[in-house]
Formats: C-alpha cells, sequence, structure tokens
DNA sequence: TATGAACACGAAACCGTTTTCGTTGCCTTT
DNA sequence: AAAGGCAACGAAAACGGTTTCGTGTTCATA
C-alpha cells in the first residue's frame, strides 16, 4: 500500500460511515459502489468512474487516490448496472434437450471454455425435449437477460416443425446459432457435423471389411441428425454392390430404448455389421449378440455415434463416428460471440459444417 | 383483441413512432419499454407501471388501455432493469468441477428442475478441477449476477485447503450452498450423501456373501468423498472378522485412472471383491480380470459409486452406490432459494445427508 | 492585459423499472 | 360555501454505473 498519499485519517473512520442502512453491523461487509467511494474521498461519482478507467481527464494524484481506495475496500463494478447501461449482459443462453447426455455434455464444456475466455457466462437451459419448455425459457431469457443464444432443438420442436419461438427472437435482433439439432426454417448460423458423411464413412468401413449383411438402428426421421446418417448410410450401400434393403433399418419410435425390438430385430434379420445412431443402442445391442454366442467384431461387428464413455469403455470397446462436441460449442461461441460484437448488421449466416471422425476401436476389425 | 376501447386511431400509426433510433427499420421490432407506452398513451411512465400490476390506484379504463396496448405490441418487463431495481437477479451460479461426468451432470438437472419452477435461471461455470478458475468465476459472478452459489469444490481447491474466496463471498451475504466436495471450514449449507455410509455397505454385501479379500481402488484422500468412503469401507472391515489391511486399498494420486497401477495392484493383491470409488474404476478393471479369465461375479465381485450409464451398459452391468444426484440438486436448490428468498438474516446453517442406496446388478452374487 | 488553451473536475442525462409522495379535480358533507 | 375525502394520476428518487458536456482554474502567449 505504499500509494497510499495522505488518506491515512480519512480512511481509519471510514468502515463505520460506509456500514449500509445498519443492517449486519458485524461482519456483513456490503459491497462498496463508487457512490461510496465518492462520498468518503469527496469527490464527484463521476470522477470516481473516470479514475477508476485510467481516464486522461483525471489527475494523477486523484487516480491514485482513488485506485488505492478502491482496491482498499475491493470495489467491483456491479454487473447489473453495467448490463442495464451497456445493453450488454455478457450472458448468453444455452438451451439444450438434455443435459445428461454425453454429447450436449461435451458441447457445454467447449461453449463454456470459449465464453469464459472472452468474459462470458453461459446460463444453461434445459427443454427436456419439450416444446413448450423450450419456448418458456427462450421467452424468460430474452427479456434482458443474455446476448444471444445457442440452442439444438427439442425433438418435439423438430416433430412439430414449431419454430415462431426462434424467429420472434431472431426478429428481435437477438443472434441465435443453431447446432446439431438443427432447421432450415429459421434464418441463423448453423454449426452441424457432416452427418451424412459419418454414416456414409462407417458404412463403408463395413462394406470395405467384406460385410454383407449391414443395418442400421436409428430412431424417427423428424431428429435431423438421424435422417441424415440414415441418408449417408443408405447413400454408402447403393454406392457399392451391395443392395440396399429398408427392411435392414430399425427405426426406433422415440430416444427412449425399446430393447425387445432391438432383440427381435436382431434375431430376424441376421446383420453382420450393424451401424447405430448412438451409443446405447449400440452397447445394449453387443450385449444381446454376445449372450447369442456370436464373436464381435468376427460374426458381427459394430460402430456408433457419439465417442462417450460407454464406447469406451464397452467390451469389447465400441468403434464410433466421434462427432467432436467440444469443438461443436467452441465453434458455436466463437459464432455467436462474434455476431454479438459485431456492430454490423450483416445479415448474413453460415452454416459451418465440421468433418466427423472414425474412432477404431475393437468392435470392428482393424 | 374485443376490449380494445377508443384505441383505433392511436394503434394505427404507432408503429412508425416507435421505431427507435432509426436502425433497421424494416423487420427489427425493438423491445417496447414502459416509456415507450407512456409515450404513445399519453400518460406518465408511473402509470403505465401500476397499470401492467392492476393497481388499485389507476382507474379501469386507463388499466384497459393500457393492458390492451401492452399485449398487442407484446411487452415484457427487462429482466435486467427489475434486477437492478430490487438487487435480486433470479439467478443461481452452479459451479462445479466438471460437466462431462454423470454424476454432476444430474445434480444440475436436479437444480434446473427446481429453480426453473421457481422461476430462476441457472448460471453453469466450470473450474476445471482448478483452484484459481474456481476462484475467477465466483469473482465474475458475485458482483450482481448471481443471488447466491451452489458448488461443489475442485479437486485442487480440497487439496490446497484455501476457502477464502468462499468466505468472501458468504462475508458479503450471498449464500452458499455445498454440496458432494464439501468442506467444515466454511459456514454455509451443505448437501451431501453419507458416503461412508454407503461405501459401508457395500463392503458389508461382500462380507455377508463370504468374500476374503476385500480390496478399495480410491484417489487420494484430500477429496473429501474418497476419504469418506475409505473410512466407511475400513469400519465395515474392522467391525467383522475379517482384518482391515491397508495394502488392500489403491490409491490413485489423481482423478485420471493410471491403468498399470491397477493392473498391478490387482494382480498382486488377488483380491475376490473390489470397491470402487467411481464407474470407470470399476468397469476398467472388470474388463482387466475377465481378460485374465476370472468369473465376475464368482471369483471376483464388483461395487463401485456412481449410478450412470458406465454401470448400467457394463458387461456385466456394474452394481453400485447410487448417489441420487438429481435429488441433491434439488435439495440443494431448494436449501439455496429459501435461504435467498428469506428475509430473516439468521445466521443457522444445516447439513442435510442424503441416504445412499446400493442398486444390485450382475457384477455381485444375487 | 486580454485571450485562449489545457487541465481537472462536476452536473446531469441515461439505461428501464419500482415506489413513494405529492397534486390535482371532483364530490360529499355540514 | 368552506372543508374534507377520495379517486386518479404524475413527478421524482432510487438502483449503480457510463458518458457527454459544461465550467472554473491556471498558465503561457500575443
Amino acid at each position: 500500500m505504499g500509494f497510499l498519499p495522505d488518506l491515512g485519517s480519512e480512511l481509519s473512520n471510514f468502515p463505520l460511515k460506509i456500514v449500509k442502512q445498519g443492517l449486519n453491523i458485524w461482519s456483513l461487509k456490503a459491497k462498496i459502489t463508487l457512490k461510496d467511494i465518492a462520498r468518503e474521498l469527496e469527490v464527484s461519482i463521476s470522477t470516481v468512474s473516470k479514475a477508476l478507467k485510467n481516464s486522461e481527464e483525471i489527475s494523477r494524484d486523484t487516480k491514485e487516490k482513488v485506485q488505492a481506495f478502491a482496491k482498499l475496500y475491493n470495489y467491483k463494478p456491479n454487473n447489473i448496472a453495467i448490463s442495464l447501461k451497456n445493453k450488454r449482459t455478457k450472458n448468453i443462453g444455452v438451451v439444450i434437450p438434455d443435459i445428461v447426455h454425453h454429447f450436449f455434455t461435451t458441447v457445454i464444456r467447449g461453449i463454456e471454455k470459449y465464453a469464459n475466455a472472452r468474459g462470458y457466462n453461459v446460463i444453461v437451459c434445459l427443454s427436456e425435449e419439450s416444446f413448450d419448455k423450450e419456448v418458456i425459457n427462450m421467452e424468460m431469457l430474452a427479456n434482458g437477460s443474455i446476448d444471444g443464444f445457442i440452442m439444438s432443438l427439442s425433438s418435439q420442436t423438430q416433430e412439430k416443425g414449431d419454430y415462431n419461438h426462434l424467429k420472434e427472437v431472431t426478429e428481435q435482433g437477438i443472434p441465435v446459432v443453431l447446432f446439431d439439432r438443427i432447421t432450415h426454417e429459421v434464418e441463423c448460423d448453423k454449426v452441424i457435423i457432416d452427418d451424412e458423411l459419418g454414416a456414409y464413412q462407417a458404412t463403408n468401413k463395413f462394406i470395405s471389411q467384406g460385410k454383407k449383411r449391414i443395418a442400421l438402428i436409428t430412431t424417427d426421421d423428424y431428429l435431423s441428425v438421424s435422417k441424415a446418417r440414415t441418408k449417408g448410410y443408405w447413400k454408402a450401400l447403393q454406392d457399392s454392390e451391395l443392395e440396399a434393403d429398408e427392411s435392414m433399418i430399425l427405426k426406433m419410435p422415440s430416444m427412449e430404448m425399446d430393447e425387445e425390438a432391438i432383440k427381435n430385430f436382431l434375431n430376424t434379420k441376421n446383420p453382420d455389421a450393424v451401424l447405430c445412431v448412438n451409443e446405447i443402442f449400440a452397447v445394449y445391442s453387443m450385449r444381446l449378440v454376445q449372450q447369442k454366442g456370436l464373436r464381435i467384431p468376427e460374426d458381427i461387428a459394430f460402430i456408433g455415434f457419439t465417442d462417450g464413455v460407454l464406447s469406451k469403455y464397452a467390451n469389447p470397446s465400441l468403434t464410433v463416428v466421434a462427432q467432436h462436441g467440444e469443438k461443436m460449442g467452441e465453434v458455436s461461441a466463437q459464432m455467436l460471440i462474434d455476431k454479438v460484437e459485431s456492430e454490423a448488421e450483416e445479415e448474413t449466416y453460415q452454416t459451418r459444417i465440421l468433418e466427423p471422425t472414425l474412432v477404431i476401436r475393437d468392435s470392428i476389425a482393424h
């Protein structure tokens, strides 16, 4: 504290004066404000504000005094007041269907990392795959709480095809970045991985290894990602000499796993390779065929989507199409913050397509 | 709109007047404020504010006019302004070490559900097990962004034993709820599960099944949970006729898994039962012993902690001590919000201890 | 000696609400 | 007719900052 000029006497009795409205006299150190500093140092609020910002307008002496005082009493500007003034909250809203899901979790981590580095906080809201919750959450946040949205659509929203809540928000000038589960009906930035390509490559992998009866276990088509993956699978088969057979595709009606359906499917179809749109379907299927005495990958091989813990620790470990959730989060956050901070009112939106990669593990030959 | 009295002419030309500072004349529907309504309806801001709150002070006529107008133009109060006025943000800050971790993920979901139901939003920050990040995140949020904290300590913080950032925050009157990874050095509400009991019961389960060489794979003691679990394990052995043997405990130095260490440990110690403080250690160990040709659970049985996807889909499925993360989240949120909203300055803090339950699966006999 | 920068600081508006405390005008009462 | 009461509304402060635009000194210059 060597640079506290002649403050000695003024500082000493300060604590008494500053205790606010008499509450909690004892230990509660109330937050100090510009006003408090101004009163104690007998200068104006504007001077204090400028001094703390090292403004040229203020003399060295005053600046030192103010800064020393602020440091001593641990002054920190009130975020809310700044937000109100700047109309910038430095918060970004993330609305996702589910958080107990490895993929979304990694995306959040990516968003968090990037956003934090740029001084933003992340408000997470869960739609729980429900359209109504998605709408309510967005409305709550859209009234000043956040500077922009990063979101992945709930399955119900994609099923309904109703995107008015998104349109309203963008019309208000709030930037939106959609990732993974997107729609083309809303004009905004988007980040996806090339699901079609991922499925295509995975299926080709099977083909190149001489697999003939390649099955697909997926969910209903209203989920944009499932649709794309089915397309890639289909295309790979058509590009090959194998015949694409619709009956080799099992579509689960919901996200929940119908164990019986899978069991029947595998028993009747007897595939020698199975592509699954997530880890769970794949790991569960592997257990089923192991119980039947089949060897993996010799008799039947598996590839899943999402490179989560399950894949890594399954027995045998599961080959997957990695979606790079963390990268996706980072890219989304970057696109959003760039847009938020750009003064220009560019009406240009881009869609970034990330490349999936195949993570080879023991569920296929290698 | 049957109750729009004689507004016709006034409303019709409103859109032109209200466009703000000339930006984006076309489609950007700027948010409307009390001021705008007041101007257009030629009443004062106070009147508008009161009318929208259905105040007795305002005449029926005026109230109807104002409310109809507000509805028509989709008026929504600005959260930030309200926060500044009320000194309540309706945001709660959640600081956790990691989000790509099933347990924390379920806790967040619990917090989210409960908080949302009470009109709160959740700001999530990740400490990534780093002390510094924990401090920075808390400081960012403590300046007005949130009404209270829910947190679980980073391993580095627990290792260091430095809790000044927590103390500062509580001294400022910001309520804190600590869950799972807690410390007794900070006076605040806490929620934990009875880790000691969980480990005790799990170990007893092994003993009752006639297991003799019961091992424990854990992390270093600075993690409060690991310490408690080790204690429960030890106690169960001491309460039995078996001799508790320190060499049957493997302490991993970090959260990361040292595969070699586990392999050596299992090979030299030849346990017939293993208790692991998480899923990953357990699932990985199961794979190792299966490769050696041992049968689970006949030759060697396993119990882990955390009822996540891994346990459910492992082969064989893993018996675990369930931590009820979602419940923990709900309870934490409830305690925090109750404290935030209670006017009373009670200086009474409580620690809620949740009971763990054993989820029996195929990794032990049953 | 009058002029005019340059310097150092303060007043006040503003962000969008809420809320207290007037201030009208009108009606009732004696 | 004066007094009082009430209904209906507005002015203004407050929340905690930022920022623009003065304004009063001081000092060098013509």
